[in-house]
DNA sequence: GTCTATATGAGGATAGAC
DNA sequence: GTCTATCCTCATATAGAC
């Protein structure tokens, strides 16, 4: 054991139980209940927490591996690679709980912006998790070489030409188009903001955002 | 040549030159006239643009040193480490030119918050690879492991805390502290919607967003 | 001040046993 | 479905020659 190439991370402990390997591993997995598709929502949810905490470039097949109680070849069988991994996380999570929110302003007879962003909020509120995957490849993505970067490109255009397409009441003069790209923005920033103090409320922290962007009396009826 | 730990990389094609190796490198130094400041700065530069487009993590010492013309060792000869790399970035470079924004607000007889932000976008615009370090950095660093972690942390608070200092002249009834927050926030959002589309003016982009955010005619003659 | 050489290990991915 | 073993490349850092 402990040879330069050894599968297993320095911090595995062995040898307190005295039974094989393999008895110790079905004890593992019995006590787990572990299935296939459990097995596959706990890779990706190390997943996200990992993206988030390190960036894609730097989380390893292992880390992951490790949080999972596999290996790096257990962690591949059911991604493929690791840019699959990314694609997974991107589409199978986050797309799958986003888009409901900017759909449902769309059967909204009356629709307001500042519903919107605070049901957005409410949402990103409980999910730290993914808001801060979401921050992080944003920022790494930035770069065309990055293997998200179409994706986080086609996402910031359609958000707002989305928002564009619902008839949003707004007070008299006001242009929707600045309202919507400086709310998303001060969104982006203000959840960087939420995640590097911890215990903060993000409701309330946008509360504060959105009085100063849509200021009474001005926007009195319209939020 | 060619063996599993060679010190230069795939790419470094040689041989097409008979001279001797040092001469050719003699040739170089002298022709670039390479003292050790330009050596030091072009390492930084090199730095921020790698550490903006990968990240801390995504970066390698040998893209920098290949950038530059050295090998690791030589680029670990200005630094001293990865980290040194970093430090030196942060506070020789980017504190260096973005300090004396805020600073300069101090003498003015009649502050107002729109100034300064002006100000600091029309700088912004002007360093595109500063503004992508600070963006990835800064979401990077969210993690507390991060070696960069603390400065970010420290310099969000003094950020919003300095401006606070400040005897703004705003309109009667608004909170200067929940606007400042949201304009932060919303040039934070702003630069990585500008880093994403190249070719827009930044300027041109705030100017929307300050549209939506310090609306006419309610902030008429207050910025 | 810059290099070569080397130490030491981690990275992603694959083959094949069980 | 999960593992071990292995391939090959890349990582940071140091030692010491020139």
């Amino acid at each position: 054991m402990s040879t330069t190439n050894d599968n297993r991370r320095d911090t595995d402990v062995r040898g307190a139980d005295t039974r094989s390997t393999d008895a110790q591993i079905a004890d593992m997995r019995d006590a787990a209940h572990t299935n296939d598709s459990d097995r596959l929502n706990a890779i990706l949810d190390a997943t996200i927490e990992y993206f988030g905490r390190l960036g894609y470039y730097g989380t390893s097949l292992q880390r992951i591996a490790d949080a999972v109680g596999l290996t790096k070849a257990g962690v591949l069988h059911y991604a493929g690679s690791k840019e699959g991994l990314l694609s997974l996380v991107l589409t199978e999570r986050y797309d799958r709980e986003t888009e409901s929110i900017t759909e449902s302003m769309v059967t909204e007879e009356r629709p307001l912006i500042a519903n919107m962003w605070r049901r957005t909020v409410a949402v990103n509120n409980h999910r730290p998790a993914l808001v801060h995957m979401f921050s992080t490849l944003s920022a790494e993505a930035l770069d065309p070489g990055h293997p998200a970067h179409e994706y986080f490109a086609r996402r910031e255009q359609s958000i707002v030409s989305n928002a564009m397409n619902i008839n949003w009441q707004v007070p008299d003069g006001v242009n929707v188009q600045h309202v919507l790209q400086a709310g998303f923005s001060m969104m982006d920033g203000l959840q960087l903001r939420w995640l590097r103090s911890p215990g903060q409320d993000l409701n309330a922290m946008w509360a504060e955002c959105e009085d100063a962007l849509l200021p009474l009396p001005l926007w009195e009826g319209y939020r």
